[in-house]
DNA sequence: ACACTATCCTGCAGGC
DNA sequence: TGCCTGCAGGATAGTG
């Protein structure tokens, strides 16, 4: 499910009911996810206070007080639900999501905060804040398009030399970290760019950005916003904490509209659907070259 | 260096 | 109704 805007909106519903409040109990209900817990897992949560919730890229950094970090990934199906503790009064549907309720944190804000994650690609690790920046997970990560650094410069820079297909560095995350395939799409359109033109092809022989670099550099910064703004995308896994859907699926220009014709004004194309490093690349070859 | 594949896992849509 | 195939928002390891 989730790149960038989907974290992003997971953040901001937690924020509110984890920075702050103390871990009471913590409920783990299997071994591993994408991979195992870290020994301990609920031992070391329980007593904790969460400092600050913060996220990069696609993970969500829990900042704890005894300077160690909780990480959490949401994989393809992760997503987390609030409950208010009322009185003992909620009651959850048995349902066969709730086979996936893999993790539950109980926290002093009054809150119960499920983790579900039917293919269980995500994963919490436990790391000391000191090793953070080390980590190889992190270490290598590329620049967060939502700061400052993103630019038709920086694209220029990143992308020069390579004959790589735009489509696969823009989902690098060694290069950008945040992009998924559904924005990448969105963004290679708006940005008038087809996804198999070569990443290099954004630099003037004299290393100069060119327009399309500036193009796409501001369009993957608009698709982004507009996203967040909208809760991100629900298109069958991710919930906002509250249980709500984001709705800017329905904004999608071409991903996943194979055949449609393309919103582009003017333009008399259809969206194709062609595949880029196993994954499904739409687009449309008339306005995007 | 780069491109593609398989892999982890479950659910769902579509074809028959 | 069921069985089969392929596909899905991620990320990595391995191959050529």
């Amino acid at each position: 499910m989730p790149e960038l805007p989907e974290v992003e909106t997971v953040r901001r519903g937690l924020e509110p009911v984890m920075a702050g409040a103390r871990f009471i109990r913590v409920e783990q209900r299997r071994a591993d996810l994408r991979f195992p817990f870290p020994e301990n897992f609920a031992a070391r949560l329980e007593g904790r206070r969460v400092e600050a919730l913060s996220r990069r890229a696609k993970y969500l950094f829990a900042d704890l007080d005894d300077a160690s970090v909780l990480v959490m990934h949401l994989g393809m199906s992760g997503s987390f639900r609030i409950d208010e503790a009322i009185q003992g009064a909620f009651h959850h549907p048995r349902s066969k999501r709730a086979a996936h309720d893999h993790v539950v944190f109980h926290l002093s804000s009054g809150a119960a905060i499920t983790y579900n994650d039917p293919r269980r690609f995500g994963f919490m690790r436990l790391l000391a804040r000191a090793d953070l920046a080390a980590d190889p997970m992190f270490a290598g990560l590329g620049i967060e398009p939502l700061g400052n650094e993103l630019d038709g410069a920086a694209l220029a820079r990143l992308f020069a030399g390579r004959t790589t297909p735009l489509k696969a560095a823009l989902l690098d995350q060694r290069l950008i970290a945040g992009l998924g395939n559904i924005y990448v799409c969105e963004a290679l359109h708006r940005a008038g760019l087809s996804p198999q033109r070569a990443a290099g092809a954004l630099v003037s022989k004299a290393g100069q950005p060119t327009a399309g670099a500036a193009r796409l550099a501001a369009a993957i910064r608009e698709v982004l916003e507009e996203a967040v703004a909208a809760g991100g995308s629900s298109i069958s896994d991710h919930r906002r904490t509250d249980g709500e859907l984001g709705y800017f699926q329905h904004a999608f220009r071409v991903y996943d509209r194979e055949a449609a014709p393309c919103p582009t004004p003017g333009c008399r194309g259809i969206v194709r659907r062609i595949v880029q490093s196993g994954r499904s690349s739409f687009y449309c070859a008339e306005c995007q070259t």
